[in-house]
RNA sequence: GGGCCUAUAGCUCAGGGGUUAGAGCGCCCGCCUGAUAAGCGUGAGGUCAGUGGUUCGAAUCCACUUAGGCCCA
């Protein structure tokens, strides 16, 4: 009756269904259908009802390509909050979102076309565009689903909904309401042949042969006050350009407030230049000899004058940042309506932002000499009319790289336009946002610095586009007298429209259809009216995304959180603030969290160019989304991050180790009825105890983690646990126990108990990073009394009370401590051919006093906790605890593979240890 | 050129003036074959990016440099 076979037979070896090999690639769309067949999202809004809030409102990606692994780490990213937050107790909705207005889709679209585009309307236009958007807004949604983000998805905001632009609109009122709008003129980049304005995603860069002259600026000024030196010389500025065309626009010279320059004198004149370009320059112009007369800060010549080199007009010297030493004179002529900079600069002198250019960059009737000229064509000019009058100094020609349109390849040129504008400083909003920052919480912390910095700084907010698909400005024009209608009033009534029939109507309906009957002109009393052409800029779209908030308790403003990438200081972050102030008198957020972005293996930049993108699908495909999520919980996210080749690797295999230690844990309650079978705490066994307090201890460090939004850490711990308390020693020690006892005693009861509490407690701990494989795991642990039908139904385990007293917790500690030093002799054991198998060795510790009591106190569990068959303990005077490794006395038990000498001892079961012959013959079923 | 950030073992992370810098994974070697495309054990891996400074003492504080990232120009 004892064959081998029947032997193992009486064994409670693990089961389970709950396979090794995951599968994720194939299991996890299957998990997906379940979660919908579940409605589980609905159904766990609808469980945390009543809870407090907690609001994580997603940030609008672009609606146009598919995901990339830095939307797959936002997205998870955010995924872990919501479920961790729901897991701690708070009704935590996540309404995801898509920013679908906008430059890329229009220019896309326009490609598209083609020559199509010529004969259709804008409405068609904007049809098509609104097509696109929607075709990658589905794309999207399944892509973030596939990753396991729990969400809202059949009622996603978009930016292109009726009552979002209404929204929108209702937030511009608000700023025309506060007098921070205005409109005023602003250089952009304008191409002459299309007669457009083009973003910067519509330029070119192309190599372009410029003249490259250097010009005198006669100084009006007097220096000699300061200079004594230069008394009665004949002294002038020099500046350096390759658009001689832009002269006739220059009221300014700019230096750099803290460069010394020079007032060099050659033959009878005197010149002013950067010192450090003094050599250069007088090599460049050929002066034979010079001498240096003065040198002064940029500083000292803020506010003098110098006359213009061909207008009777004076050029007023200002101080700017940007001006290097890198080319030119140090001196630059600036022009605030044909260049950036040079805009920004004037708007801080109060200077005209001055364009005397048309649409077809001809010069206006005001300029003399050049009027009607292409600015082009007038280089030429320009330089010869300097030289007969001697403000030419030298002239040259250069290739550069110049930006050219993308649709006709011309050169474009900076020209200032007319432009809607929100103040920053009229209504102080400047100085409110940046008192609105501090009250923010910043993760991490130098987000504060950062955006303060930004805000500090950041000009006027542009917020006109020359574009079609988008968010029309509702503004009017008397055709008239050209007065411009646009106020609080009027957005609000575009508004209404737009909530019912969409943005289209500002193209479907005339004017006086959007405006209120019988509006005047104030102005001139007249009734016509054109309305405006110009579009939004998208960032006051999606920076309007709080609007969403507010209209119902459960979704109230300002949300807890905002999470994206920290390219976001300056984008989203930066339009929902402004747009929170200035609108609703405060932050849309209360905390900001930012991630940073993803890198190849190198840490390098993922870019075409370099070939080293990674492709989310591609390892979802090969390896399952769990294996994304995880990378995302095993990193510090807000450092940038890795993704290569042995990263997945590492991820590959901690997954499978995690998924190993639940399933070993579900193979050993398979025969487990938690309402019944469970073992109260009293009489769990102390090592039973033990892992449940350790689990206890890690629950802790694990909740806060998730509070803090360290997900790093709670894997690390989970991970830890996982590999080092339960793998490799728990579940190791208790293999004997759970296998060999009767199935029934509460030996193995108290390991079930344990087990059971153990993985119920981690699959619930880790639901939110591993979502798939949890919940598959959770469904294959046995049923009890109320067990919910998926682990995302679940909250966090409670805390509890401790499981063990902290002085039992060293003692054991210790007794790990022994573990170790009897590990290391038991391979030298091994290694001399003494031992394979741990169950072959004699232990016998020589120990001092102190220890002896340790071990004596644990005698009885020695053999198990160290997985070998025999331990002698013997007293030593003082010294160290020394521990030696012999062969086990007695035969092996065919049954436990322990070594016994009561093997052979049971006449009816010959080939059994006496503990084994116990259990055949009184806790067997059979 | 400017603002902000990063650099600790092959990988992911700890440590933030005071012994010989830690963990897990991976790697090497071995054990087991009753978690088996699993499990267990031993061991080897580090000029804490570099240089200079502060200090009795620096991975840690400061400056600079290098390499990288985001944003802006």
């Amino acid at each position: 009756m004892s064959e081998p076979i029947d032997l193992k037979k009486s064994l409670n070896l693990p089961q389970t269904s709950f396979a090794m090999k995951a599968q994720l690639a194939q299991k996890e769309p299957e998990i997906i259908k379940k979660w919908d067949s579940l409605n589980l999202y609905e159904r766990i809004i609808q469980k945390q009802k009543g809870r407090p809030t907690f609001i994580l409102h997603d940030g609008p990606p672009y609606a146009n390509g598919h995901i990339h692994l830095g939307t797959a780490l936002n997205k998870i990213l955010k995924d872990f909050i919501v479920k961790s937050r729901t897991m701690m107790g708070y009704l935590s909705p996540y309404i995801p979102g898509w920013d679908c207005h906008g430059l890329p889709i229009e220019i896309r679209v326009d490609q598209l076309l083609g020559d199509r585009k010529k004969e259709m309307s804008v409405i068609d236009i904007r049809e098509e565009c609104r097509k696109y958007a929607l075709k990658f807004i589905d794309i999207q949604r399944e892509e973030f689903r596939r990753l396991g983000v729990f969400g809202d998805w059949k009622n996603p905001y978009l930016t292109m909904n009726p009552g979002y632009e209404a929204d929108i609109l209702r937030f511009l009122a608000e700023f025309f309401a506060s007098g921070n709008v205005y409109k005023g003129k602003r250089p952009v980049h304008w191409c002459l042949h299309c007669q457009t304005a083009l973003a910067e995603a519509e330029i070119e860069y192309k190599e372009k042969k410029s003249p490259s002259i250097y010009v005198r600026f006669p100084l009006l000024s007097d220096l000699s006050d300061r200079f004594p030196q230069l008394r009665g010389k004949k002294i002038s500025v020099i500046i350096w350009t390759t658009t001689p065309w832009t002269l006739p626009a220059n009221l300014a010279i700019a230096f750099h407030p803290d460069y010394e320059y020079s007032a060099a004198e050659t033959g009878s004149e005197v010149f002013i230049l950067a010192r450090r370009l003094l050599p250069v320059v007088a090599e460049e112009l050929s002066w034979g000899s010079y001498r240096e007369l003065a040198v002064m800060t940029g500083r000292d010549l803020e506010g003098l004058k110098a006359r213009h080199p061909f207008i009777n007009r004076e050029s007023v010297f200002v101080l700017a940042d940007y001006v290097t030493l890198d080319d030119g004179t140090g001196c630059v002529h600036t022009a605030p309506g044909h260049g950036y900079d040079d805009y920004l600069t004037g708007l801080a002198y109060g200077l005209d932002i001055y364009t005397p250019v048309d649409e077809e960059g001809r010069f206006l009737a005001q300029v003399e000499r050049y009027a009607g000229l292409n600015v082009f064509e007038a280089n030429p000019r320009i330089v010869s009319d300097m030289q007969r009058e001697g403000t030419l100094l030298r002239q040259a020609e250069v290739s550069h790289s110049y930006p050219h349109c993308w649709r006709c390849k011309q050169p474009v040129i900076f020209r200032a336009t007319e432009q809607w504008f929100i103040s920053m400083d009229r209504n102080d909003l400047r100085e409110k946002t940046l008192e609105e920052i501090k009250k923010i919480r910043w993760i991490p912390y130098w987000g504060e610095e950062r955006i303060a910095n930004m805000m500090k700084s950041r000009p006027d907010w542009c917020i006109s586009r020359q574009r079609s698909w988008g968010v029309p400005i509702p503004a009017f024009y008397c055709e008239n007298c050209g007065y411009i209608l646009a106020d609080e009033h009027i957005t609000r009534r575009v508004a209404d429209v737009f909530e019912k029939h969409g943005s289209n109507a500002w193209f479907e309906k005339s004017a006086s259809e959007l405006l209120p009957p019988g509006q005047k002109c104030p102005a001139c009393g007249g009734h016509r009216f054109k309305k405006e052409n110009n579009i939004l800029d998208v960032w006051f779209e999606s920076g309007a995304s709080h609007g969403i908030l507010g209209k119902s308790p459960e979704l109230p403003w300002p949300a807890d959180l905002y999470v994206e990438g920290h390219d976001q200081y300056r984008g989203w972050f930066n339009s929902s603030l402004v747009i929170g102030v200035g609108a609703r008198n405060g932050s849309p957020y209360r905390t900001c969290l930012t991630h940073g972005f993803v890198l190849d293996e190198q840490g390098r930049a993922m870019s075409k160019s370099l070939g080293n993108i990674v492709e989310p699908g591609e390892i979802i495909s090969r390896h399952g989304a769990e294996i994304l999520r995880l990378w995302v919980a095993m990193l510090n996210y807000k450092e940038d991050a890795r993704f290569g080749q042995e990263i997945l690797q590492r991820l590959v295999e901690a997954y499978r180790k995690i998924r190993n230690t639940w399933r070993f844990l579900l193979g050993n309650l398979y025969d487990f009825r938690p309402d019944t079978d469970r073992l109260p705490a009293v009489e769990l066994l102390w090592l039973d105890r033990w892992i449940l307090e350790r689990a206890r201890q890690v629950r802790q460090r694990v909740i806060q983690a998730y509070e803090d939004y360290e997900f790093h850490i709670v894997f690390h711990s989970l991970y830890n646990f996982f590999t080092v308390d339960l793998s490799a020693f728990y579940l190791d020690v208790i293999k004997d126990r759970m296998y060999c006892s009767g199935p029934a005693s509460k030996l193995r009861r108290s390991g079930q108990t344990a087990m059971f509490l153990v993985l119920g407690n981690t699959l619930r701990l880790m639901a939110p990073i591993l979502p798939f494989t949890a919940d598959e795991a959770w469904e294959a642990m046995p049923d009890f009394k109320d067990k919910a039908g998926s682990v995302h139904l679940c909250s966090f385990p409670e805390e509890g009370q401790p499981w063990l007293e902290p002085e039992t917790m060293q003692k054991i500690e210790r007794l790990l401590e022994i573990r170790e030093q009897v590990q290391k002799e038991m391979e030298k054991a091994r290694e001399a051919r003494l031992i394979g198998n741990s169950l072959e060795a004699r232990l016998v510790f020589i120990a001092p006093e102190e220890v002896f009591d340790l071990l004596e106190e644990y005698r009885a569990d020695l053999p198990a906790l160290f997985i070998v068959s025999e331990v002698e303990v013997k007293p030593a005077e003082g010294g160290k605890l020394t521990v030696s490794v012999g062969r086990a006395s007695g035969q092996k038990c065919e049954r436990c593979w322990n070594y016994s000498p009561s093997v052979g001892q049971d006449p009816d079961y010959p080939a059994v240890c006496e503990r084994c012959a116990r259990v055949l013959r009184y806790e067997m079923k059979i």
